[in-house]
DNA sequence: TAATGACTTCGTTACTTGGCGAAGTGACGG
DNA sequence: CCGTCACTTCGCCAAGTAACGAAGTCATTA
């Protein structure tokens, strides 16, 4: 019951079910999820905190650099349903799919470009 | 994107999903509700009518009690998908079958008695 | 080693949410 | 038609949450 109730009250704000179907097409730096939000850095770091403590988002440290991807096969049958749900879900979904877009651009973005993201 | 966030939401308390599950085995009036989560009346009320504007439950009125049901075949599939998650998510946890185990004696005791509950 | 840059933590603020009891609504039953 | 009873709505309060900026951490690069 607790770790349901971790992934429904992760799934319950928009920006971080946009940010896990981000990660849908592999990995992604926090630099490139903050663009793709619009959010202060210290506000998408705690969603994707709450994504990874629901066991939904996982992270490695490479280099310099945050890599958060899909809990995928590891993950409990919750979890891989609910992630299920979510995509069936959405598949359709206006913002999401604008949102797949607009990721495309972003992903060919070199990162020293958008990880001075900060300034404007 | 709205009728998912409504549904992920309405999932996001841990009473409205316990009074999900109670429905799995039929219909039940607010009263038995209100009985096998201990909470008031209004509270519980509250948490119905977040469940059905989510799409997850139906209501009707019978008479003078309105009885609660799973939405079920009429469904989109968004919600479909969320009861089957779930289900199968907490199927064997202890408090849901402990819930499922009381259950039973709360539909057993005569509806006279128990919609005078507010007294005690 | 100093500076830069990616990310997190902390403290604050505004808003949302879950809980309650009291008052309101609407259908039966006397 | 008046009271009772099931349920809802309202107003309130306490607790939780999402947002921000500033300050902190830690690895790379100059």
């Amino acid at each position: 019951m607790r770790e349901f109730m971790a992934v429904a009250k992760a799934l319950g704000d928009i920006n971080r079910v946009r940010a896990l179907l981000f990660l849908r097409g592999g990995k992604l730096c926090l630099c490139q999820v903050i663009e793709m939000l619009g959010l202060a850095p210290s506000t998408v770091s705690k969603h994707m905190a709450i994504l990874q403590q629901a066991g939904l988002v996982v992270a490695r440290k490479e280099g310099r650099w945050i890599h958060y991807r899909l809990a995928g096969a590891g993950a409990s049958p919750c979890v891989r349903e609910a992630v299920r749900w979510v995509r069936k879900s959405l598949a359709k979904d206006l913002q999401v799919v604008a949102d797949a877009k607009r990721l495309g651009k972003v992903c060919r973005i070199p990162k020293e470009d958008l990880c001075a993201c900060y300034k404007d």
